[in-house]
RNA sequence: GCGGGUGUCUUAUAGUGGUUAAUAUGCUAGCCUUCCAAGCUGGAAACGAGAGUUCGAUUCUCUCCACCCGCACCA
C-alpha cells in the first residue's frame, strides 16, 4: 500500500470552498437559521464542531489559566452598564463616520479624509466640501453616514432611549471593571491576568469569509496587569506565547504563520502598539491573535468614569500605581478555521484520493473508531462492541462504526481526523489482540486489548 | 455598502414552460465481504423565499435572502 501524498510537492492549496463543504458534510459547521434561508454572519457549529471547538477552548485555558499561578477566569455577563462603553471609547469609536464616492462607488473614513479626529457630522461635511475620491480623482463624495458597529438591545419592557443596553462589542470590558474585585479577592499582586472565553457582538457591514469575519463570534482573551515599567518585556512574552501556543498546542504548521505589526492608523483607539499573528487562510494571510499593549487606556477610562479608585497599592515600594495592560486576544471561529485549514489534506492512496483532517490527536473530535472487521460474524460485532464499551468508558469520545466495508470507514474516519482505527478481527477471538491503524500513515499495528484500555 | 457570479436531494453535478426532475456520492435496510470508498437488491431524500406573467413556472420577469469572487470597511 502506498501513501503518495508523503512525497514533496502535493501540497496545494486549501479551497474555501472545499471546507465549508466537508464542514457542512461532516457536521461541523451550518449556517444558522439554515432552513429559513440563514442569516448573514452568524453560524452553528454541529457534533462534530463542538468537539473540536471544546478542545481548542480547553487547551488555551489550560495553557493560559490552569498552568499559571498567576491569571485567574472570570465569565462576565454580555450586557453591561451602558456607561462602560462610554468610557471604553466604544460609543465613539464605534461610530465611524464614512463617505461613498458616487461616481466609482469606493467607501472611504470621512475623518481620514478629512484629516481630523472629529467625528462630528457637520463639521466634516464641511471639511470635506471640496475633498475629491481618493481612488478615482472625483468630486462624487456623499455626505458623512455613520455606522454603529455595536448591536443594541433594551432593558425591561419598555424601548425607549433609556433602556438601551448594547451587547458588548469584546468581552475585555468585563474584565477591566472587575480587576479590582479579582485583584482583592485572589489576592493578587502585581503582574497578574484575568482570562475570559465568551461572546461578542458586532454589527459588521459585510460578513465574509465563512466564519472568519461574522456578526457573533467568540473570544478568548486575556489582560495581563503590570507595573508600566515592565511592558516592552512583558509585551514580548505573551508575543512569544500566542506563536508557540499555536505551533506546540494545536500543531499548527509554522510556514502558515506570520508576523504582522499594526501601523499607528490601524490601530484601535486603545492600543499603543499591535502585533497580530497571521494565519495563511484559504482567503490569504489574515488576523488570527492579536497582541495589544493597552496601556492604562482602560482603567484610566473606567476610573475617570466611575470616579473609583482603580490604583493597585504597591507594599513593597509603598506607592499606588495605575497598571499597564497588556492583552492577549484570539477569536475562536478564527482559531477553529485556522486548525481545519492547517490540517485538511488531500492525497493519493493506491491511486484514488482521499481526504484526511491531520488534526493534533488530542483536538480530533473522537479519539478512536472501533469497528468489527466484518458485520455479519456476529462473534466479531460481540467482540467489537465488548472493546468499543471498554474504550468508551475510559476516553469518552469514541465512535463505533460497522458500516459498509473496511475501507470505507477508514476513509471516513480519516475526513474527520480520527487519530486510530480499532479493528477486531478474526484473530482477537484467539488472542485479544487489536489492530490499530494510524490515520496519518494508514499503517497497522497489533496490540493486546489489556494495553489500550 | 458597491460591482460580478451562483442558488436543484448531505455533497458534487445534469436537465426541463406541462417530466414518475436524472447521475454519482453519502445516508439507510438486507445480502455478500478475512484490512483501505469492491459488488448485488431495496429505501428515504432536492428545484432558497415571495410576488408577477401564463391555462400551467424549478425553468421567464421582478423583489428579497444566502453563499462565492473583486473593492471598500474591519473601531
Amino acid at each position: 500500500m502506498s501513501v503518495s501524498a508523503y512525497t514533496s510537492g502535493m501540497s496545494k492549496e486549501v479551497k474555501m470552498e472545499d471546507i465549508v463543504s466537508l464542514c457542512k458534510r461532516r457536521g461541523f459547521v451550518f449556517q444558522a437559521s439554515e432552513i429559513y434561508g440563514g442569516l448573514a454572519g452568524f453560524w452553528d457549529y454541529g457534533p462534530l464542531g463542538v468537539e473540536l471547538v471544546n478542545k481548542i477552548k480547553a487547551e488555551w485555558w489550560k495553557a493560559i489559566v490552569t498552568e499559571r499561578d498567576n491569571v485567574f477566569g472570570v465569565d462576565g455577563a454580555i450586557i453591561q452598564n451602558p456607561k462602560l462603553w462610554e468610557a471604553s471609547g466604544h460609543v465613539a469609536g464605534f461610530t465611524d463616520p464614512l463617505v461613498d464616492c458616487k461616481s466609482c462607488g469606493a467607501r472611504h473614513r470621512a475623518d481620514h479624509l478629512a484629516d481630523t479626529d472629529s467625528t462630528d457630522l457637520e463639521e466634516l461635511k464641511g471639511l470635506l466640501k471640496d475633498k475629491k475620491c481618493p481612488t478615482c480623482g472625483k468630486r462624487e463624495l456623499t455626505e458623512p453616514r455613520t455606522y454603529n458597529m455595536m448591536m443594541k438591545t433594551w432593558i425591561g419592557p419598555i424601548e425607549n432611549d433609556d433602556s438601551i443596553a448594547y451587547l458588548r462589542p469584546e468581552t475585555a470590558g468585563s474584565i477591566f471593571v472587575n480587576y479590582k474585585n479579582v485583584q482583592e479577592t485572589m489576592r493578587a499582586k502585581l503582574p497578574f491576568g484575568i482570562a475570559q472565553i465568551g461572546k461578542a457582538f458586532r454589527n459588521e457591514i459585510s460578513p465574509r469569509d465563512f466564519i472568519f469575519r461574522v456578526r457573533e463570534l467568540e473570544q478568548m482573551e486575556m489582560q495581563y496587569f503590570i507595573k508600566p515599567s515592565m511592558q516592552d518585556e512583558i509585551y514580548e512574552e505573551w508575543r512569544s506565547f500566542a506563536w508557540s501556543f499555536l505551533i506546540d498546542r494545536l500543531g499548527i504548521d509554522k510556514e502558515n504563520l506570520q508576523w504582522h505589526e499594526h501601523e499607528e492608523n490601524e490601530r484601535a483607539h486603545y492600543a499603543a502598539t499591535a502585533h497580530d499573528v497571521y494565519f495563511k487562510f484559504p482567503q490569504g494571510f489574515k488576523e488570527l491573535w492579536g497582541t495589544h499593549n493597552r496601556t492604562d487606556f482602560d482603567l484610566a477610562s473606567h476610573q475617570k468614569a466611575s470616579g473609583k479608585d482603580l490604583e493597585y497599592f504597591d507594599q513593597e515600594n509603598n506607592e499606588k500605581v495605575l497598571p499597564n495592560v497588556i492583552e492577549s486576544s484570539v477569536g475562536v471561529g478564527r482559531m477553529f478555521l485556522a486548525v481545519m485549514t492547517d490540517a485538511y489534506t488531500e492525497e493519493e492512496i493506491n491511486g484514488d484520493k482521499r481526504v484526511v483532517l491531520k488534526l493534533k490527536p488530542e483536538l480530533a473530535p473522537y479519539r478512536c473508531a472501533v469497528s468489527p472487521l466484518l458485520k455479519n460474524k456476529p462473534e466479531l460485532v460481540a467482540k467489537a462492541r465488548e472493546v468499543y464499551d471498554l474504550m468508551k468508558k475510559k476516553h469518552g469520545n469514541v465512535m463505533w462504526d460497522d458500516n459498509g466495508n473496511i475501507g470505507k470507514r477508514y476513509r471516513r474516519q480519516d475526513e474527520i481526523g480520527t487519530p486510530e482505527c480499532i479493528v477486531i478481527d478474526f484473530d482477537t477471538l484467539e488472542d485479544d489482540t487489536v489492530t490499530i491503524r494510524d490515520r496519518d500513515t494508514t499503517n497497522q499495528k497489533r496490540v493486546k486489548i489489556d494495553e489500550i484500555i
